[in-house]
Parts: structure tokens; sequence; C-alpha cells
DNA sequence: AGGATAATGACAATATGTTGTCAATATGAA
DNA sequence: TTCATATTGACAACATATTGTCATTATCCT
């Protein structure tokens, strides 16, 4: 039974996908990696980093993030259990607390960025930032088209 | 206390890194939503189709999706248990069996496969096959520089 | 051949992430 | 205002993935 063989954009696109989550394996284990010596992981790593962008609820992280509410929910609280975070009164919301750094975050979350910026501009340098804003435009435009035919289902 | 700013193609990259990290989580949805009519995820896909690729062992397959041994000797073993796949002898190593699918192994690959089919045709013809594979290329190359820099360390 | 070293699967602990359910709270439309 | 609908966090179950340890088996070097 002859079954159809994809398209040649199609077998590139094939394989750009399953390049991409490779990548992503490694971009965690980085993240791991420099968000280790302060104690922490790439998860908790990006939901600090949310935080400080500004403070937002769990819900909006989530959204932020592209992960399932729930998840970030957990980090979120054991973030907050050490002291990291705090759950800041939202004058708009009286379930939806606002989650901001506390010193403690803000010195963590100092730490690490600042061993990313050493590894980004290590990385960015050798790949060239021509190419890396060119890949980064397309996952831009397939996470559109996704999220556009993931709203039509 | 002024930091270090990224270069621009630091920054370049950093944003980069956000994006596949971003994409990653949506691909692996769309790889579930791939497999469910078959009863199948994204984690058994994988597995079942660098099974089909030719017959290796829980650890060759581990390396080849860029996994931790143990998450696919998981899979692997459910995979068993449902008669997806079967371990086969390894003439080479009496320990390491080979993965080989079953017939309903095969099937279900099939049918998935066929799925992917339409829908990487879609995404490739959509996005464009130059720039997929520029992007995959680019990749590709983070991906050797991030093992390369792994090795030394 | 023999011995150090590496690879492998079994087992277990833990981190990460999704999904589903529920009650409380917001939001928007009639 | 009121009522349907959506959002939110709590709670729980489960899938995915990493890390570490161990005994067994291969591999490599001398």
């Amino acid at each position: 039974m002859k079954r159809r063989s994809r398209t040649p954009s199609g077998d590139a696109f094939a394989e750009f996908a399953i390049s991409v989550l490779r990548l992503a394996g490694h971009l965690t284990s980085e993240g791991d990696r420099l968000a280790q010596p302060s104690g922490q992981t790439s998860a908790r790593w990006q939901v600090l980093a949310a935080a400080r962008h500004n403070a937002m609820s769990v819900a909006d992280a989530a959204r932020t993030l592209g992960l399932a509410r729930q998840g970030v929910q957990r980090i979120a609280d054991l973030l907050e259990a050490e002291g990291l975070i705090a759950y800041r009164d939202n004058p708009a919301h009286q379930r939806a607390k606002l989650m901001t750094l506390t010193e403690r975050g803000k010195t963590v979350l100092d730490e690490i960025t600042a061993r990313q910026t050493v590894w980004a501009d290590a990385l960015g340098a050798e790949t060239g930032e021509e190419r890396v804003r060119q890949a980064t435009t397309l996952i831009a435009d397939v996470i559109a088209i996704l999220k556009e035919r993931g709203m039509r289902r």
C-alpha cells in the first residue's frame, strides 16, 4: 500500500520540527546550568524573569510563557515558599494575586542574568545576528500559524 | 550597580532561545494531537519512529532523540507491554536488546505518519522551504556548538 | 589473557508539565 | 441588576524527563 510522501517543503518542515525539539532539550539543560549556581532551575528562572518584567498573576505568567497555568502555579508556590517571590494584593482582582520579586529574588535573578549575558553574547557572536534574527522571525510565524489553526479547532 | 548588557547579537540569541522553547511546547502539543487518534503521544511516537528507522537499542534511541536514556527506557517498556514494539536479541550485545516494531506498531506508526504528512506539508507550504531550511541549519549549528562546549566542560 | 573503563538496563527519587475538576470571583450581555 | 460565561487558584492524577545508583556486560589498552 503506497502512502503519499511529503512535499519538499513539508519534508523541510518536518526536519525543522525535530530540530526544534532537540534544541529545546539542549537549551533547557543550558538554562539549568546557568541557574544552578544560584540554586535555581530553568523553570524557576522563567517564572522569576516573568515576575520581574512586571508584576503579574500566575495565570498571566502562564500565558506569557506558553505553559499550562497549573505548572506555573506549582513553581510559583515553591518560589514563594523559598522567599524569592511574594504575592501582592491585586487591586483589580481579589483572587489573582500579583507575583513580585523579593530582594532575595532580585539578587538571584541578577546573578543568573549576568551568567546568561556572557552565554548569549558568546553564542550570538558565534552564530551571527542576522541568521539568528531570521530564524526567530520564522519561529514567531510558525507559532502564530499554530495558534491561529488552534483557534479554529 | 551597573551590569553589563548584552551585545546586539547576544540579545538576538537570547530572544531566539526563548522562541525555541515556546515553539517546542506548541510542537509537542501538535504531536500529541497527531498521535492521539491512534492512542499515542508525542513521546511514544518519537520512540516508534526511531525503532522503525532501524532496529536499535534503547540507549541508541536515547542518543538519537537527544533524551535521557532512562526516559526512553520507560516509554519503550510501555510500548512493549502494549505490543507495539518487541525486544529482539542483539547478536552484538547480550543486554542491549534491539527494539523492533510489531505489525500493530507499524500500523499505528503509519497512521500517525499519514496525519503528519498532511500537517507538515501545510505548514511547509505556508512558511516557505528556503527559510525553513536555513533555520534548520542554524539550529543544527547551535546544537553542534553546545555539544562541543559541553564536551569541554 | 587480564584488568581498568565504559555502556547498559533495572530501580528509584525527583522535577517538570498537562489535564481535569471544583468553588470562588470577574466579566459581559440582556 | 441579573444571569450566563469565563477566569482563577486549589487540589489531584498522571505523563514526561532528568539524575543518581547499582550490577551486569562490553570494550579497550597493555
